[in-house]
This record gives structure tokens, C-alpha cells and sequence, in this order.
DNA sequence: TATCACTATCGTTATTCGACGATTTACGAA
DNA sequence: TTCGTAAATCGTCGAATAACGATAGTGATA
């Protein structure tokens, strides 16, 4: 048992719901592309109002999958990786499973269930 | 660039979408830990009404995420790791991005924005 | 054919999400 | 102090989501 068994499925839901939009998805991409701060650009390279941006940003703020500082006019943008560690163990134990269930359907357990 | 650059945006976030909720996530933390075909297991498992269990398995189906073979009265669910791995490799390439972003934040790009 | 066990679908309701324009806030610079 | 720029917040609207009970479908078995 490691770290992601103490994360329940509330958190886990949580991370991924706060990357399950294009335009999260897209400012999460621009934040990798460029290690710098990208203020305001997010919002002319997204092409959503500005108050719309603006919410997304602050919900993956929220999710503190991000995190801003601010550099006056603008606030600088910077990923929080960490954050996405629970969902990124979860999706490593998923593809290393022992999936040769195309055909291993019903693999029998304990004491019941075998199936095909 | 690797695969990851050919998926859209929309495509990673439909996938976060779909395990975006705690029920899912249980769904496919219990197919994970047995990779044997928990029909209906599922439904008594998560503890929700059956036809909303149904629903949640239609939802992980319609993203592939999940099988579902007929096995009679039950139906065999199996994970399919093959479809996470878009999302996957994008978490991969956030946690190992070079974040000492604590205070690098505004590291200058090719011309302008330096901040900091 | 009739029954049963299990699953899927339908219809409804309440809540949440996503997008926008308009407004407000915050702060540096003039 | 006033102005200008960038970001955040507010209010609204329509669309999508989640949950449920009730109903319909499906195929093995009696």
C-alpha cells in the first residue's frame, strides 16, 4: 500500500475535475510549454472572454494545480505538480495492470465469480 | 514531441471528465483490485441506486475507459488502461517539469516577459 | 412460454457548470 | 490624486450533470 490509498475518491474525482475542461487542459499546456510566467497571455492565447479565463484560473487556483504571484499589472502563472501526484498514481497503477483481460475476463477470485 | 502532442485538448479533458467523479473513480479503483468481473458487485459496492450505478458504468464505457462483456445475468466490466494513457503522459510531463518554480517564477523566454 | 435475475433506459427534479458583459478592485505611473 | 492596465468578482442565462424510482429489455432456465 502506498500514497494513493490514503487519498479518497472524493479528492481523486476533485483533481481530475479540475483539469476535465479544454480550456483548463490548454492553460495547463501553455504553463509546461513556457517556465515562465505567462500573465495575461493565457487569456489572448485561450481566446475566452477574460472573465472566463479568469475562472478557470481561479478553479485550477483553487485546486492549487497552479498557483499566482503577483507581478503588478500581472500575476504570474507556475504549475504545482504535486498536486496532480494522487491522479498520476492512480493512472500508473491503472496502466500497469496486468490487463491481458481481453480475453482474461472473469479471472477467478477467492471463492466465487469465475464467469467465461 | 511524443504522442501526447497529438491529442487535443478536448480529447485529455473528456477523459479527466469522465473518471471526474467519486463514484467513477471507486468504480475503477475496484476493477483495479480485482481484475476479476465484478457484475453487478459494482452497484452493491458503491452503495448508490442502481440505475444511477448504471449510469456512472455507461459514462466509463462511452469513454472507453471500461468494457463490458456479457457474461449473462452479469455483465463482465474490465478496465482499459489503453485510453488513460493520453492523461497519463500529461501528468508524467508536469511532474517531471523542472519546477523550482517557487521562486523561478518569470524564467525569460525567447524575447520578452521576464518578470521577477 | 413464463419466470427470474440482472442491466439499461426513461422521465423528472435539483444542482452545478460554462460563458459572457459589466463592474469593481488593485496598484504603478504620470 | 488621477489615470491606466490587468485581474477578479458579480449577475444572468442556458446547458449539462447527478440522482432517483419506475419501467423495459435480455437471455438462461424451468
Amino acid at each position: 500500500m502506498n500514497a494513493l490509498n490514503l487519498v479518497s475518491n472524493e479528492q481523486l474525482a476533485a483533481i481530475a475535475k479540475a483539469i476535465a475542461h479544454p480550456a483548463r487542459i490548454q492553460i495547463i499546456r501553455l504553463l509546461l510549454s513556457k517556465p515562465s510566467c505567462i500573465g495575461g497571455e493565457i487569456t489572448s492565447e485561450v481566446g475566452l472572454a477574460q472573465s472566463t479565463v479568469s475562472e478557470h484560473l481561479r478553479i485550477l487556483k483553487a485546486a492549487e494545480i497552479v498557483t499566482g504571484e503577483i507581478e503588478h499589472p500581472r500575476v504570474c502563472y507556475s504549475l504545482n505538480p504535486e498536486k496532480l501526484l494522487p491522479l498520476l498514481d492512480l493512472l500508473q497503477r491503472v496502466a500497469s495492470s496486468q490487463v491481458t483481460n481481453d480475453e482474461a475476463c472473469c479471472v477467478s477470485t477467492n471463492d466465487k465469480m469465475v464467469c467465461k
